[in-house]
RNA sequence: UCCCCGGUAGCUCAGCGGUAGAGCGGGCGGCUGUUAACCGCUAGGUCGCAGGUUCGAAUCCUGCCCGGGGAGCCA
């Protein structure tokens, strides 16, 4: 028999139905002539429980079934009597496809801890929360390819290994064949030529340099891949190893890509909500609630447009005292741009202009030769959630910039040549994946949403 | 990297100079169309690691390791 997807089952299965389920067991409970057994297959958050009789030839499997075990299970589906759930099957045999030995399997059938759950990677996807987050991630990076692939965008590959030390945004990971254990024994020297590449090359901090390559050929653009930052921070909100969508898109100035950043965010935040409801609600009882309604608030609501010198004289007004000082020229802290979004609005504010002396090189000077064409999407609870600029197009202003930055200019000859050959006013944005994932769950630290955590001094799975 | 907090049973924690504790989970038994089931019994520990102080250290001191929160950096 065909085996059944329990998430098919629940929403468009009908009483009578002789069905084949597989997947875990997360509780059994007995009763007088019966036992009860809860299985997931992750295919939804529900588990599907299963009433196995006494008088079944494969009972004695079923008093073995403990937390973890793996099973399939044939058998018709009935409406419930029970509270709970709508559907049950009622068991015609059950298999126990791999023992789970209950004195040693981590997962209990209580409440853990996140702490606890990322010190068994391998096992927490089981759990309803991470298992809800897998599928909130899926969707999410799908309603993101389809808002792109909607509006006619091109998703580009960048690539992964490069030799361009793009803005300088902190260390990156030095990639090289060369035999490091012996050059730390002293034994020969480091000669780059010798290197698989001929030069060091990095794993990519960013693909936007590349993307803006292609953005000035095919007009419109995106990539989403994995990005590297070798920063030593520890916190809630830091990877090493995340995900970043990067849309690049000729012919458009700064107003466009802000138009663009806020119906992107809401398209996507209404396509998780459209499509997870299940999950989202989970988030919602369990992770705090407001979850659901922030993000709704956000699709409802119109994004509050201020450049940086409006949202500096709205927070020397704003009479509050801040740990970090509030003045022109300095960028805006976390605590900033959450009193902002948070007290001053209370709703998602795209802040523009921000000082050229703390924005990167790349970025188109304004006419007033102070500001440059940048943008922060300020959302509630994060603070930034999305940063981009208009880049400079203009091929003299560009590599004045450069100087000032005390880069060398040939590193950048390709980037250069954009500008030099048919040049076009473009603008583009980044936005990291799995932090956008937070906000979406309400999950507070980072290394709950992505599969495998990459973080200093850990990468065990 | 800096500041703060923590590491005791499988998990969550209490104990904070004088013989190692609870709840949950596990095992066994009872009860029951149950659903965080319920009731009883029971097993389970290098108190993170290494030094030091002390008659005596889970408890006090030092160093290290690991985890969490915050900051900086950013996405």
């Amino acid at each position: 028999m065909k085996r059944s997807k329990i998430r098919d089952l629940l929403a468009t299965g009908t009483p009578g139905d002789e069905v084949c389920v597989q997947g875990w067991v997360k509780t059994r409970r007995d009763s007088k002539n019966l036992s009860f057994i809860q299985v997931n297959d992750g295919s939804t958050l529900s588990d599907l429980q299963v009433v196995a009789e006494d008088t079944l030839d494969s009972y004695g499997i079923v008093s073995l079934l403990t937390t973890g075990c793996s099973v399939s299970i044939t058998g018709s589906l009935v409406e419930s009597p029970g509270k709970g759930q709508r559907y049950e099957v009622q068991a015609q045999s059950v298999e126990l496809l791999g023992d789970a030995d209950s004195e040693t399997y981590p997962l209990q059938k209580k409440r853990h801890t996140l702490e606890f759950l990322r010190d068994i990677g391998h096992l927490r996807p089981r759990t309803n929360t991470l298992g809800a987050i897998a599928r909130v991630r899926s969707t999410l990076a799908y309603a993101i390819h389809r808002f792109f692939q909607d509006k006619g965008f091109l998703y580009v590959q960048t690539p992964i290994i490069t030799a361009s030390d793009a803005e300088g945004a902190g260390s990156m990971f030095r990639v090289t064949t060369l035999p490091l254990d012996e050059l730390a024994a002293g034994k020969g020297s480091a000669d780059l030529e010798e290197d698989f590449f001929g030069r060091a090359v990095n794993l990519t901090v960013s693909g936007q340099l590349e993307a803006e390559i292609y953005a000035l050929a095919l007009s419109d653009v995106y990539t989403f891949g994995p990005t590297f930052r070798a920063e030593n921070s520890n916190t809630s909100r830091h990877l090493a190893e995340f995900w970043m969508v990067e849309p690049e898109v000729a012919f458009c100035d700064l107003d466009g890509l802000a138009e663009l950043s806020e119906e992107f965010l809401k398209y996507i935040f209404g396509y998780v909500m459209e499509n997870c409801p299940e999950d989202m609600a989970f988030f919602d009882r369990f992770y705090g609630e407001g979850t659901i309604s922030t993000l709704q608030g956000i699709v409802d609501s119109r994004f509050e447009r201020l450049t940086y010198t409006e949202a500096i004289d709205l927070l020397q007004k704003s009479g509050r005292s801040f740990e970090f000082p509030v003045e022109w020229g300095s960028d805006l802290q976390s605590e900033h741009e959450r009193h902002l979004t948070e007290v001053e609005l209370g709703r998602p504010v795209i802040v523009t202009d921000y000082p050229a002396g703390i924005k990167a090189f790349y970025m188109r000077l304004n006419d007033d030769e102070r500001t440059v064409a940048a943008m922060d999407v300020l959302v509630p609870r994060i603070g930034e959630i999305i940063g981009g600029s208009q880049r400079e197009e203009r091929l003299d202003v560009l590599q004045r910039r450069i100087g000032e930055s005390g880069m060398d200019p040939h590193r950048y000859w390709w980037y250069l040549d954009l500008r030099r050959y048919g040049t076009v006013p473009h603008a583009g944005f980044g936005l990291g994946f799995e932090r956008t994932l937070q906000f979406v769950t309400n999950m507070q630290n980072i290394r709950d949403v992505v599969a495998f955590p990459r973080t200093p001094g850990s990468a065990e799975f």
